[in-house]
RNA sequence: CGCGGGAUGGAGCAGCCAGGUAGCUCGUCAGGCUCAUAACCUGAAGGUCAGAGGUUCAAAUCCUCUUCCCGUAA
């Protein structure tokens, strides 16, 4: 079960196997673009590709689903980038196990922005953890994790992508444990779990009070989901948000907080903590993305 | 037709509402100044004003249609 793109090399690597695929669940095509076409996910063209069954329940806890899921009969069932809570019932379903793929180091980061978590806060490394599903949110026994490093450079886009490449190895070794009865438990520490919620795009929007060192990896962790921004004044007098984009740089000069200003044909802003960010790539609405040098150009501050 | 912004020399923009010489900040090239320079001075090249049709003596500008780009919409 999945829906999200950090999924496919992970179902990928399951078509390649020697598992007997039952077939794919994943989330109902949703009207998606400027356009609102309803689009299918990913991972759904991929297993249409295979010829494996699909479902789209537009709930995954409707009695409909959960019987046509029970007549299967699956020995495990893996989970992953679903978008769906799964209930009791379904989690009672496969003979063997339930398993989740979870793009965090359990028990931090659960919930839905556990990639963007850790690099926001400034954490040197994440990985991917697979653990058995309970009711509550991703706070099952773990089977197994992978570590990666998180570099100065990283952005919630390419750990998005590495743990994406990560995850098949880690699947396939959990699987085999499992299949030959020598997986371990280990149950989550609950005290130091963290929760990461649900990102939405006004999470964006960037709050000059804060320092520049934290900002600066909030702009790597939130590009390109959800990006960041910050509203600005136009020549027309219209309120606009103006998206940023990294890299940015920290300075530790002093100006007032949220104003930006120009200096050495550069744009900086004042924030937090005595410090400054130089934006060095922006996008106005309605305009594509340019080098802040470009948009000074025509587009001067007050 | 989901809502909205936009298309003007290589880049970013102004000009459009009140039609009548193609403008600004840069970049490029040439020359000058300088020990020297990404700095400064002078000059030059480069645009079918997205496309088509219409109104007009005259359209970047007004009207109609088309194409393309972007924001929003998880």
């Amino acid at each position: 079960m999945g829906t999200g793109d950090i999924a496919i090399p992970a179902f990928q690597s399951l078509i390649d196997s020697e598992y007997n695929l039952l077939g794919l669940v994943t989330q109902p095509d949703k009207p998606v673009g400027r356009k609102q076409l309803l689009t299918p996910p990913k991972i759904k063209e991929l297993a249409l590709q295979h010829d494996l069954p699909v479902w789209q329940p537009e709930k995954a806890k409707s009695k409909a689903f959960l019987t046509e899921l029970e007549a299967l009969a699956p020995d495990i069932i893996i989970v992953m980038a679903y978008g769906q809570i799964l209930t009791q019932r379904l989690i009672d379903i496969p003979t063997n196990a339930i398993i989740n793929v979870h793009a965090s180091l359990l028990p931090l980061y659960r919930g839905a922005s556990c990639i963007q978590g850790p690099i926001a806060d400034g954490h040197d490394q994440t990985g991917v953890t697979i653990m058995h599903v309970v009711k509550a949110l991703d706070a099952g026994d773990i089977i197994l994790q992978r570590t990666t490093p998180i570099s100065p450079e990283d952005t919630g886009g390419s750990v998005h992508d590495r743990l994406a490449e990560q995850t098949p190895d880690a699947l396939l070794e959990a699987l085999a444990q499992l299949s030959s009865g020598t997986a371990t438990r280990t149950p989550q520490i609950e005290e130091d779990s963290t929760y990461a919620p649900k990102l939405l795009r006004n999470d964006g929007e960037l709050d000059f009070s804060r320092s520049a060192t934290e900002l600066e990896r909030l702009i790597r962790a939130y590009h390109p989901w959800p990006g960041t921004f910050f509203p600005y004044t136009d020549k027309k007098g219209k309120t606009k948000r103006l998206k940023v984009f990294p890299p940015v740089s920290v300075h530790s000069t002093s100006h007032p907080i949220g104003q930006p200003l120009i200096e050495d044909n550069k744009l900086l802003i004042g924030c937090g903590d005595n410090s400054t960010l130089e934006l060095t790539l922006v996008q106005p609405e309605g305009s594509k993305a340019m080098p802040a040098s470009d948009f000074l150009k025509g587009n001067p501050f007050g």
